[in-house]
DNA sequence: CTGAAAGCGCTTACAG
DNA sequence: CTGAAAGCGCTTACAG
């Protein structure tokens, strides 16, 4: 069988006409004689309709989503989720990559639209100018996932009492010389919001000197910015934006002989599996990434179905104590 | 600006018919004063077409990928890999997740078939009799990452010569109780070249009894292994399939008090980030991921060209010394 | 319960 | 260089 068999191909077979054939497929009145041809005919070839062919239908069952990255461990838990019920609920999900680059996330957001898919959940990086324009005349509802998104629906981690958290958890140990390795403040979330959380966190406890330095999300990052806070003079209690830049911190303190805790605590952001099997152990704050792709997915849905939803859901975190932190 | 606008609608602004407008798109005949206004409308609305309302067109301009996980480091490699390649060569990626269900994967190769996509990228579990049927006579060309697929066109890590070298390597130190932790045969790469790569390297070095345990490619089946291989008497030496399985291995052989690699060496394969950060560091082999991606995406545009490609591309690997394994 | 016909957003020879 | 028309694979009122 050749070439692609197609709904009239199918029709024919069964011998019956197309009219009958999309019908049977979209849960139409069909006499059960007429269905059990259709079934056999397409069973046979292996047929199943062209979804994006359906230009008219009013809905196309199929979801997209946009992510700003395919290998980080986040965005797998929130998409790894966000799949999964899709699924369940009878949705086809549709992936697409933004590698981290604000234009391309645009594109893609772009060209979701313009597939006729039902809804669009984004995993921003970041919420900018074009995005207000773009989201705000959507043909499709669309529901932005841990960036907050006030001129829409949203569903994000709650980043500042989790700096908070954190930040206070450090500062109980009064750090004489606290440092912050952080994000650029394009990524709100990340950038201001947690940021502010760790800072007004360690300020709580009186800690009010506070080395602020800025990278990448990268391993290497980790590395440069904990070199760079060493060459300064140090430090003796490192907060990391992100469990990847406290491994690049992890790193440099043990490539210059400095032992975690008792030189330098560090802690981190994410609750990644491996945190857990460093030596020691990371103290990290664990966001629940899994509800945010749940419940990111279901409100989608609930859009949709033109239900009413909330405009803002913010999920827990958890903050996990390894012996990365010195106790007073 | 409520609604799709469509073809037609920018056509109508630019003063021309849809022809000319669908010509403006793809490259064809166009006065450039034309071109000018088309360009304005378009612009002034965002529009871009419906990739997938060209159900004429000889090609889509869109590449199918099959993952069998949104969250292993390794899938993540492949895929970030294979979507900045494409990209560059102008090609949209459509990434669908199997999450390890056979099932699924086959159902999703069949979607993006009759999706008239210009070609598909699998990176595959396990090769089933349904593939080959399916794959057999697919309209479109297909390109089988990370497992051989004899029928077709594949792209492949060296995992015989892989394991054979970490086997070798283990060997040499001439443990008395060697243990594999393996996965399922039906992952032919891993379940069973692998390791066959592996046997033979120890017994190269004449260690011939080895204890083999199967578990999946969870962190959890790396503890439970070792768990029982400790309940069975232990072993001084443990070959992981996986890095994953790996830090299993490390956590409960920590938790019993065990030393790595006095008491016991570990090895693993994959080559993982975080690999570098156990104490001590995991000696593992680390598979060019990034370039599996790149050569795949590169073979099915050739196919998709009609250009001659090889049948079957074998990547190399890179055998990491970490301190995990106890020299002679 | 099923068919004939018009239409979805786009492309492609074929005229001009 | 551009338009009119037929067609891609599917859906949807409307008849019957």
């Amino acid at each position: 069988m050749a070439g692609k068999v197609t709904m009239a191909d199918i029709a024919q077979m069964a011998g019956v006409t197309k009219s009958t054939v999309s019908r049977y497929f979209n849960g139409g009145y069909v006499k059960e004689e007429t269905r059990e041809k259709i079934r056999k005919a397409a069973e046979a070839n292996g047929y199943s309709p062209n979804a994006f062919a359906r230009l008219k239908a009013r809905e196309s069952g199929v979801v997209g989503v946009v992510v700003p990255s395919l290998n980080s461990t986040i965005s797998g838990r929130v998409i790894t989720s966000i799949d999964r019920y899709l699924r369940e609920e009878g949705y086809e999900t549709l992936i697409k990559n933004s590698d981290h680059q604000i234009q391309l996330e645009l594109a893609n957001i772009r060209r979701l639209m313009s597939l006729n898919v039902d809804g669009i959940l984004i995993s921003s990086i970041s919420i900018v100018e074009e995005h207000r324009e773009l989201l705000g005349n959507s043909p499709v509802p669309v529901v932005v996932l841990a960036q907050e998104y006030s001129e829409g629906i949203s569903v994000v981690d709650d980043d500042y009492e989790a700096g908070f958290a954190m930040g206070k958890y450090v500062g109980e140990t009064h750090p004489r010389r606290a440092a912050y390795l952080g994000v650029t403040e394009e990524d709100r979330a990340v950038g201001v919001v947690r940021k502010r959380g760790v800072l007004d966190g360690l300020k709580s406890c009186g800690v009010d000197s506070i080395r602020v330095l800025t990278g990448d999300y990268s391993y290497e990052s980790g590395q440069n910015m904990t070199g760079q806070l060493l060459a300064e003079g140090g430090a003796d209690a490192i907060i990391c934006a992100t469990d990847r830049l406290a491994f690049g911190a992890y790193r440099i303190l043990h490539e210059c002989g400095l032992s975690i805790p008792e030189d330098v605590s560090v802690a981190g952001f994410g609750g990644y599996d491996e945190s857990t099997l460093l030596t020691p152990q990371l103290t990290t704050v664990k966001f629940d990434s899994y509800a945010v792709g749940y419940l990111g997915a279901e409100t989608l849905l609930k859009c949709i179905r033109r239900e009413p939803v909330p405009k803002k859901q913010v999920v827990s975190f958890q903050l996990i104590e390894g012996g990365s932190v010195r106790r007073p």
